[in-house]
This record gives structure tokens, C-alpha cells and sequence, in this order.
DNA sequence: GTCTATACGGCGATAGAC
DNA sequence: GTCTATCGCCGTATAGAC
């Protein structure tokens, strides 16, 4: 049996969920208290502001998704065998976690403003590993020599915006939400091939 | 030279501006009022709401944009040309408005609530004749069989999320706006490739 | 730590004079 | 059509009792 909650952690889930289903700005701390089943005052008691509190919970949402991730970048695995492995979890996390996509994008929208979270987006664009091998297997002969900016930036497009217009998808094929889920499923097949392949030699 | 803007025409440009830039939540009608350089009461004489003119100008943006686009997919342009084609203007579209992707998705993340605009972002998921198409040239033999939803999927994922991450990869890169244009057009020939490749018969 | 009560400013919207 | 003035509401934040 799980622990109760103390206040603190009631707010920052009532607000994690809150701020991925709505969007930041369309959550009031009015609605975060009433969900988190405490008082108005609370918020600001644990939380100096609203801002404060999203910056928490942003920072903790990235670091906790993207330590998996980064770990398999800077792996030394084979090639085609990490890139499987990368596309594969992440898929499965976005797939957890649907609205993670839209969340981070309405975010980098207004990142001028928000250096916290600039920063913490940018760890999940570590790449200096993975770009090195792409470059060396390149010199080798092994695969396709490749711009590894416009590689990764193809990756995450294939993985990440089908999410982001899940909607879409699902209204104009007339998806049930299983039928969507198993559409992603394939996708962890079909995006590494596709990758792998742009990578081949001719 | 062109002839004075009337002030329905300065409200709607100023408000499209700054919903482009700061997002439909995060932009007051005071601000708009502003901008337009007219009296905050002049905003809901002529549209009766902040709303109102919201849903004026998502229309008109996607229409303006999505006409040419369904033209080419309905065309009955050779498959590889027609790849090609969607993807330059699709990207061209995007390079002079950049700002497009992160509005259209933040109200597709709230799109349970907007009828008028979901209807507006289907229309450019119009696919019908290109779906046939990719069947057809399959059936035939003349590409790999593909499943036309995924296909698709890829493809808008390819030309829109750059955009979408545009600061992040500009951050990364250390790119300048005009680095970031060139990274842009080099996608422009690297996309349809990639995409042509994926139905190449082996 | 948790509550009640409230100050304050900004918001969308409108009434009414011109 | 365009303005000034103002309404009622809501979100953020704080003061102060318990």
C-alpha cells in the first residue's frame, strides 16, 4: 500500500496533470488547489508562484524521461542496433505519456522567456556520442556518409509528431484510441527501417 | 500603393501577429487593441469576441495555406514528382511562416473544444486521391506496398517538426536565422528522397 | 502547516456619449 | 464607427488567525 500523499506532492501531481491536459496557461493555482483537495494558500505556501511550480515540475517531467534515452545515445552499441533500441523506448515513453509532446512544444514555443527549461530540453539533445559514430561509420564505409544534424532531427520527427497530432490521425481514420495506440506500435517497427534504410549504402 | 487598412482589416493583422508570436492565451485584447493602434471597445464591435476573431483567423490561415498543397496531392502528378513537390512548397510555406506548426498544434492539443478550427486542420488531411494512388502504384508493382496512414504520417512529420523545434536546433547547432533557412533548405531535397527511398522495391 | 479572508491588478465585454 | 468609462470576474499573492 502506497504512503499517503503529503500537500506538497498532492500539488505537484494535481498540477502535473493539470498543466499536460490544459496547457499552462489555461490552469489556474485556483483549479490546482481544488484538484490537489487543499487550500488556495497552499500553493503559495510550498510553492513561492505558479511559475515556480512549473519550473519544478518541467524540470523533474524531462529528467525523468530522458536519463533512459541518453543512456542508449551514449551507449556503445552497434549502430542499427542503438537506433532500434532509441526509437523503440522512445516511442513506448511518449506512448505513456502522450501529451509529454504537445507539453514540451508549447514550451519551446515561449523559450526565450524560460531559461530553466531551455535548459533542461537541451539535455535531451546530447548527442556528441551519437554523432561521432555516425561520422565514423560514415569514414568506414559501413554506412551512407550522413549529416547527423538532419539524422537526429528526422529521428525525433518520426518518433515525436505523430503525437503531436495524434488528433488528427485518429479523427480522419476514425481511430478508437487502441486502434491509435496499435498505429504507434507499428511505428516501432517501420521507423528504424525506415532510418536504417536512408543510412544504406547504393 | 497599396490602399489604407480599414480597421477590421488592422484588428484582424494585428491579432494574427500576436497569436502567431505569443499564442492565442498569452495575448490580451487590450494588446490587440494596441497593436492595431484602435480603442479596446472597437474589438467587439467588430467581432463580437476575442473568440470570435480567433476562429476568423485560424480559418483563413489554414485555408490560405492548405489550398495549394491539396492541389498538388489531388493532381494526378507521377508519384515521385508529386512527393517532391508537396514537400518544396509544403517547406517553403512553413520557411515564410514558421510560426505556423506551433500555432496549428497548440490548438490541436485543444481541439476537443474547437469544432470550427478542427474542421479547418482537416482539410489538410485531405488524402484521399493520394491514398489510391500509393495503393495503386503498389498493386502494381511499381513501389513497395506501404500502409498510405503511416506513409503520410512520416511525411508531414519530416516537413512540420523542424519547425516545431526549430530553437532547440538552433541552440544545439549554435545556428543563426539564416543557418537555421539553409539547414531548412537543404531538407527540402533530403526529405522526398528519404521518403521515395522508403518505397524503393528491393 | 493549514485555514479564512481579502487586496490587487488584469481580463473580456459592454453601455452610452459623440 | 469610434471613443471613454466602467462592470463583474478571475488569477496571483499575502496577512493573520488557529
Amino acid at each position: 500500500m502506497a504512503k499517503l500523499k503529503n500537500t506538497e506532492q498532492k500539488i505537484f501531481d494535481a498540477a502535473t496533470d493539470l498543466f499536460l491536459e490544459k496547457g499552462v496557461d489555461r490552469t489556474s493555482v485556483r483549479e490546482i488547489a481544488t484538484r490537489a483537495g487543499i487550500n488556495l494558500a497552499l500553493m503559495n505556501y510550498y510553492f513561492r508562484s505558479k511559475e515556480n511550480l512549473f519550473d519544478a515540475i518541467f524540470t523533474q517531467l524531462v529528467k525523468q524521461n530522458s536519463e533512459e534515452l541518453i543512456r542508449v545515445l551514449d551507449s556503445d552499441l552497434e549502430l542499427h542496433e542503438k537506433i532500434r533500441q532509441y526509437v523503440h523506448i522512445y516511442i513506448d515513453m511518449l506512448s505513456e505519456n502522450p501529451l509529454l509532446v504537445s507539453f514540451v512544444m508549447s514550451i519551446l514555443h515561449r523559450s526565450r522567456e524560460r531559461i530553466t527549461e531551455m535548459k533542461a530540453i537541451s539535455s535531451l539533445y546530447a548527442t556528441d556520442q551519437f554523432t561521432r559514430q555516425l561520422i565514423d561509420e560514415g569514414k568506414k564505409g559501413n554506412i551512407r556518409r550522413t549529416n547527423p544534424t538532419h539524422f537526429f532531427v528526422d529521428m525525433l520527427s518520426l518518433i515525436a509528431f505523430p503525437f503531436a497530432i495524434k488528433m488528427l490521425v485518429m479523427d480522419k481514420n476514425n481511430f478508437t484510441e487502441k486502434e491509435f495506440q496499435e498505429f504507434i506500435k507499428e511505428r516501432k517497427e517501420r521507423v528504424p527501417e525506415m532510418l536504417i534504410d536512408s543510412l544504406r549504402l547504393r
